[in-house]
DNA sequence: ACACCGGCAGCAAGCGCTTTCTATCCCGAG
DNA sequence: CTCGGGATAGAAAGCGCTTGCTGCCGGTGT
């Protein structure tokens, strides 16, 4: 029914294991072999069969990139690059053959393990992990066991966008959450705002607190006193940012600025704002985080803080790949910058 | 080193065929070897080898998607939708833990089939292929026969928001771009535009074929005379949109309205509007295709035709898993509801 | 002229699991 | 008390490929 590598073998008048090395390219062949084999497997339409190649060899090309949520542009971008560095299909590179099997763990911690052990059990050549962790200790430890296992079993494990996991032997490319917060806020600081509403994302996750500290750090060193109602929690979306806008108007009218966690929710917090009959950045200064495409075009273009997502991503895909070597210590920082534009201004007197 | 199956067995007193049946629950296993079995699994911290399986059971739990584009949210969405179908991890149902594999084509013919064959080589379960087809005979012929095989070899296949592929055996869902694409023109039409430019998708797909062709069946039937300097093409990005709009009014700055292929393309020349001085709708109304997450919250917000992506790819999903009786004919297509929002509006007379 | 060696091809032993077929055990029926 | 049969468990034959090792052949060094 199906063909074989033996079909092929006999089609070119070889045997089995010399069809194979050709497939591989790693012996020698004489050229008119290699040429006769080729033919044959032209000719019959031959296709490798995946698991059993990977069974022999105790190797394969699958390569897993976890994220939290594939239909956010923040995780589809990072994926996208990611994607393009190990798909030998556009990388160029010939032979590396490699399918990228892009995970979506909705933000749940078992979800995230249960495809971590689906990928240790196809024997994934690496994994990417995006995104921030949550700060579950149980969990915490239960993912770096399972990282721990990858790494002995031969996967490279790096992790992008996320903070690092101690012994593991994980990479980790980190962004710098809490720095781009912090200049952020300082920027509004800077323009006149005192009273600065805060639109957290959920409250376990590592980039949540990561960005809420860089913030408070900011307020602090400017010793501007925080209001406890002046910070509220929500999903990273945004009708989060929108009924998280509502609830801070509602709770104090006199604030002067909203900092979101990331841009969709600034996005929901611009809607709010405009219903609410306040313009922005007149009555209230709103800043988003991340820069995702979109940013530039809300109206007023959201101030943000850009993360290389792109870049990270394809850095994470060539470490991944053993295309690039590691930063020292196994950790890099990735700063993000500044983007002052239209939605943050000096507030009214 | 690794545990195998065999260890199990060992370790629960049982041979490797009481484990594999434990593990795989398709026969008889009494209660108490069973917990016996597992409890060994649980001790030696056993994991399948899923390549081994896969060879010896000649089925994998692989289900491929190809998407064009990751980084986009409109195949994000249908990717996510599909993927929440499909995993097991997700669902909830039992025992399917499925793999989902989402394959970035950048719309490129060539590795379109690449990553149809790898998915092939890895006798992937189920594939699902997103978005329009590229109209290139040659191509489509060889995509249509890699379907075919993959049919013949037990692989479901499912179209999502792509054109039937006649005689293959794979089952369609599409998105009926020339009814939206045509209802949307004639709301503008209805206001009294009679100048519009239109900002359509790369030449050679069939999203951009029939959206355009939907535009110009709407201005035949109101005998509305189309001037070829009002249609410009360019990538369905913003960037183009940005582009394509600068373009169409100094070809003609008497135009009343932009239609753009999709939403992105819409924000881009909303964008170049405003930088032209033109305010929206007042002097030149803006609609977008798609209704993607960010289109509600553009300024003012966008008109455009809302897909039901989410549901869409939900469906293909269940019917790649066989758990959703497949449309009558093997296609079922689906409709666009129009969504009139502030960006259109009466011309200037 | 002979032993040696490098280049290339083949043999055969698995890789770890599934599954068919067979063996066993214990039950109730005759 | 014996026999048929349902319920379980085991033996073993692969699934299709990779790879270490062996073998063959023609060219070299001396």
């Amino acid at each position: 029914m199906t063909v074989t590598l033996a079909d092929v073998a006999a089609r070119a008048q070889v045997s089995p294991a010399t069809v194979s090395r050709v497939l591989n390219g790693n012996y020698p062949v004489a050229a008119s072999t290699r040429e006769r084999v080729l033919r044959a497997v032209d000719e019959l339409d031959y296709v490798l069969n995946g698991p059993a190649s990977a069974l022999a060899a105790a190797t394969s090309d699958l390569v897993g990139i976890l994220v939290n949520d594939i239909a956010d542009p923040f995780f589809g971008i990072m994926a996208s690059a990611i994607q393009a560095e190990i798909g030998g299909v556009g990388g160029g590179r010939a032979g590396g053959e490699r399918l990228a099997v892009v995970c979506n763990t909705g933000g749940s911690p078992e979800r995230e393990l249960t495809y971590l052990t689906l990928l240790q059990r196809q024997r994934a050549a690496a994994v990417v992990l995006t995104g921030g962790a949550v700060e579950d200790a149980p969990h915490a430890a239960a993912v770096a066991a399972k990282l721990r296992k990858l790494a002995e079993a031969g996967t490279r494990v790096v992790l992008c966008g996320r903070p690092p996991a101690p012994d593991t032997g994980a990479v980790a490319l980190t962004f710098d959450n809490r720095g781009g917060a912090r200049r952020l806020t300082e920027h509004l600081l800077g323009l006149g705002h005192r009273r600065l509403g805060y639109i957290a994302g959920p409250e376990e996750r590592t980039t949540t607190r990561h960005r809420l500290e860089g913030h408070r750090a900011a307020l602090a060193a400017a010793q501007v006193e925080e209001d406890p109602r002046w910070t509220v929690h929500g999903p990273y979306d945004r009708q989060s940012g929108y009924e998280a806008t509502l609830e801070l108007l509602r709770r104090d009218p006199s604030l002067t600025a909203v900092v979101a966690a990331n841009d969709s929710v600034a996005l929901g917090a611009c809607a709010a704002l405009r219903e609410s009959g306040l313009r922005i950045p007149e009555d209230v200064s709103v800043a988003g985080f991340d820069d995702l495409p979109f940013s530039v075009d809300a109206v007023p273009a959201l101030t943000t803080v850009r993360l290389p997502l792109a870049e990270a991503g394809a850095r994470a895909g060539r470490i991944a790949m053993g295309r690039e070597e590691p930063p020292p210590g196994a950790i890099a920082v990735i700063r993000g910058e500044l983007m002052v534009r239209g939605s943050s201004g000096v507030p009214r007197v």
